[in-house]
DNA sequence: TTGTAAGCGTTATCAC
DNA sequence: GTGATAACGCTTACAA
């Protein structure tokens, strides 16, 4: 209708005072103490007229956009079967929109772009950065952490400054391959989820090390693949693994995803799980435990997760640091069918 | 290191130019003729100084913020479960900062915040919005389209002004449900992917009918139950399907995800696919091909989808608006296992 | 080919 | 309690 703009002018002088006033109580100033009249004729005029303060110029005078950046570290292809995304995308969003904040999201390639970050965050696109998928030999994010740009990492790593949350990879890792000992598997092989230098796949790895260890099983590199995040990629890395002389009697796969390529090499070759190859994933998709059979896992509470960084991120922001610098949120085996019971011995 | 921020004014001083000259170079403005050696000269210098433009200065002055946003209209719970969205993103992601823009994501509640799109509109937040599940019901959307505010539809809205890029939903069903009549089936129930109020899902249910009537089938609605975007609503209905009295020989499922869920709840059943109930899906998403046994579905090309909605909204801001207003892509049958092959007589 | 100057719509610092 | 007024950092007519 009104096709000219509405602007805090026009409110201030449908109400009949000045634009400071406006300003004051839009954003609901404290300290500043304004009549209840006055508060309730700049409210109302407000509404009458519909206006929307500009977040452009709301952002140069007060030096913050209200945006957090969402950036994701993986190359593009990943995020297409990234089917943990939606999950944490859940949890933000929520979190973000409820204390009126947006969200503005990138992918980083790994290769290209190092400056990506400094580029949005010098910007000031964006107040903060939840940056998903931490990877050791980033060496933009080191300008990140010197420049003491607000940041929270989904993910891990170790000796850096930043804020994060993340589960303990290590432990999980360790637990889910205990569990696969325990009913009587020696010969684990092991698909990673990714290569290893992303912070999440080494640990998951180094887990996988301890528990063999733990049982006095040799570790033996030649039992290790290395997955790539999608399915295909668990497919192929199956049928490596059983290409070998020798069949394992369990496979770790580091990634619900990745396992359930795995799954298809496997009926594919005509073995059965867990009769012939037991599995134990990483994850939890929601998709877990309706595949055949339902699949072990270990659980990854990525809502949670999702909400926990960017609660950490946005109290940064507003000026009260989170206690913890680390929130580790617990992950956990949960125990379906794709390892079946004890194994018999032999 | 430097701690003041690097204005437009600090690199026109270094390069002994005035600042409108700055900004014509960095904005690569055709018609102001640089000499090519004051253009060197600013480059240089803005390089030198690690200059990078306030986004929100930018956007002010120019009015545009050069970002598009991504609104997606389902319920949060749902978003968490939607293998399709990383698809999306892929290819979004992708084409948008190709061009040198970036992406805001939000989510639209089908119930609440009915005016969120104006707000961010009219925030001048974003400049154009990429519209993901058009609902009939929507009401604010008609306010959009009031405004003229330069919005893309990713699905079709019929009798709308929207641009929109879409698949024909209503023959890609009856296509797939026309391979199971032609396979031999007559008892085929249908499981929508959402409720009808989305148009896809109207769509969808409207081919399953048409398939039948081709097939001179009548139709009964006491095969028909509406999924609800997710797995878990899969195996529900399909367990509700399984409750009748009398057992549908094929099933349509309106979505690979709540497909992958009815998959569950046939064999938690104790019934074989496709040698008991075959199923057919819809969307082809990469998990498709890997479950078991590898799911007959419809392809919908999601990723080209997504970027040729990216494009033509990055056209329609940049003045050249597309020429066709809706964009139609193909979507055809995928045949893998869970259909079987031709059904025995009887 | 380049410079001057007037906005863009807020917020924030003072006075009153 | 409220109102001037100066930033904020850039774009863009218009002038030179």
């Amino acid at each position: 209708m009104g096709n000219k703009r509405v602007t805090s002018q026009d409110v201030a002088r449908r109400a009949g005072v000045s634009r400071t006033t406006v300003s004051l109580v839009l954003n609901d100033v404290r300290w500043a103490q304004i009549s209840q009249m006055t508060r309730h004729r700049v409210l109302q005029a407000a509404k009458e007229l519909g206006y929307v303060p500009d977040a452009a110029a709301r952002a140069l005078a007060s030096r913050r956009s209200q945006i957090i950046g969402l950036l994701l570290t993986r190359s593009p292809r990943h995020i297409a079967s990234d089917t943990f995304l939606p999950q944490s995308l859940y949890g933000l969003i929520q979190v973000v929109r409820d204390h009126g904040w947006r969200l503005m999201i990138d992918i980083i390639e790994p290769q290209h772009q190092r400056g990506a970050y400094l580029q949005m965050a010098r910007a000031k696109h964006i107040d903060g950065i939840l940056l998903s998928g931490p990877r050791y030999d980033d060496e933009a994010l080191q300008a990140l952490e010197d420049d003491g740009f607000p940041t929270v990492l989904m993910g891990q790593l170790l000796g850096s400054s930043f804020y994060s949350v993340d589960v303990d990879n290590r432990n999980a890792a360790r637990q889910a391959v205990s569990h696969l000992v325990n009913i009587g598997h020696r010969m684990i092989a092991c698909i990673t989820n990714t290569d290893l230098s992303y912070t999440a796949a080494f640990d998951r790895l180094t887990g996988y090390r301890e528990a063999l260890e733990d049982a006095a099983i040799p570790y033996n590199q030649v039992l290790v693949r290395y997955g790539d995040f999608d399915l295909q990629s668990g497919y192929v890395q199956m049928q490596s693994l059983l290409a070998d002389e020798v069949l394992p009697s369990a496979v770790f796969v580091a990634s619900d995803a990745v396992a359930m390529g795995a799954m298809a090499a496997i009926r594919e070759r005509g073995l059965r799980i867990p009769q012939d190859i037991a599995l134990v994933g990483f994850d939890d998709l929601p998709l877990a435990q309706f595949v055949d059979p339902p699949l072990t896992t270990i659980h990854v509470p990525a809502i949670e997760l999702a909400c926990k960084a960017s609660e950490m991120l946005l109290q940064l922001l507003q000026g009260s640091p989170p206690s913890k610098k680390h929130v580790i949120l617990d992950a956990h085996l949960v125990v379906r069918e794709s390892c079946g019971a004890l194994m018999a011995h032999g």
